[in-house]
DNA sequence: CGTCTAATTGAAATACTGTTGCAATTAGAT
DNA sequence: ATCTAATTGCAACAGTATTTCAATTAGACG
């Protein structure tokens, strides 16, 4: 994944939006780093020079989502609590538009897998599996 | 799910915690959900006689949380920001104690899959597999 | 190149989410 | 019924996210 930078830039042009020096600054960092990012933690990793005011973070965070160059993955904010199920595991279905999120069980029981290499450093207590798309009702 | 609440406040019990108001509202709200619930969830759940300080949920919660009584899953907030994978899926563990995130590859391909229930109303763009646990650093 | 303008950014105000300290209340032990 | 530690609510605050509008700028065009 190294070419990403390159790429996105080539998408934005395509699709008319302008190469400006927050939105090449984002991508440098994206590609940089190893692990998802949030608005702030990018605004952090600036330097005095180059800062960013977080408004627009956001917002060019929201246009690469939307042309699908970064994809936007729920973590952090706080806590939505459920009642624990038996193997410790969750399974969501998350609708990108209306943002409703539904509970489901999987039908031929729990998928979960954890690599050999992860097992070592890690003590495992639950783990949540989100699938994300369009809801029926968001489909019109 | 039934016997939830009651079990729930055996527990409490069990732990020298009080059984109070705020306490029994909150598990009667979250025994009849369906899905995740966050503390302002909760907060409009209830009526105006029984309404709660909402930093007395987030208590609640937090107690609920460390005696297993709920899961704490992780969904809501903003956003961080991933390159997109080939299969659009992606794999994390997360550290309850410190909050590190890390992104990892699966060893043997993507484990994705689809409740055929699920399918026919829902149009699936990427997915997410989350591990929670105990990282190697905080177990000290 | 410079000019021009629509697109983009930044500043300010505001709303929502989460945390901390302390005083008032209350569960439940005696 | 009384007493007290545990719990709750209030107030103040910090962090996160959104909206509006004015200032700036990328890049199209002459
Ligand atoms: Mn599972
Ligand atoms: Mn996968
Ligand atoms: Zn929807
Ligand atoms: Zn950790």
């Amino acid at each position: 994944m190294k070419a990403f930078v390159k790429q996105a830039i080539q998408i934005l042009e395509q699709n008319g939006y302008k190469i400006t020096n927050p939105r090449k600054q984002v991508l440098e960092l994206i590609q940089k780093a190893s692990s998802p990012l949030s608005p702030y933690d990018l605004q952090k990793m600036l330097s005095k020079e180059e800062a960013l005011n977080p408004v627009t973070i956001y917002r060019v965070l929201e246009l690469f989502v939307k042309l699908h160059l970064v994809h936007k993955v729920a973590r952090g904010g706080f806590v939505k609590c459920s009642i624990p199920t038996e193997e410790g595991c969750h399974h969501f279905v998350v609708c990108n538009s209306c943002g409703t999120t539904k509970e489901f069980a999987e039908d031929q029981g729990c998928h979960f897998h954890l690599p050999t290499n992860i097992a070592k450093d890690f003590t495992v207590t639950s783990h949540t599996y989100e699938i994300a798309g369009i809801c029926k009702k968001c489909k019109k």
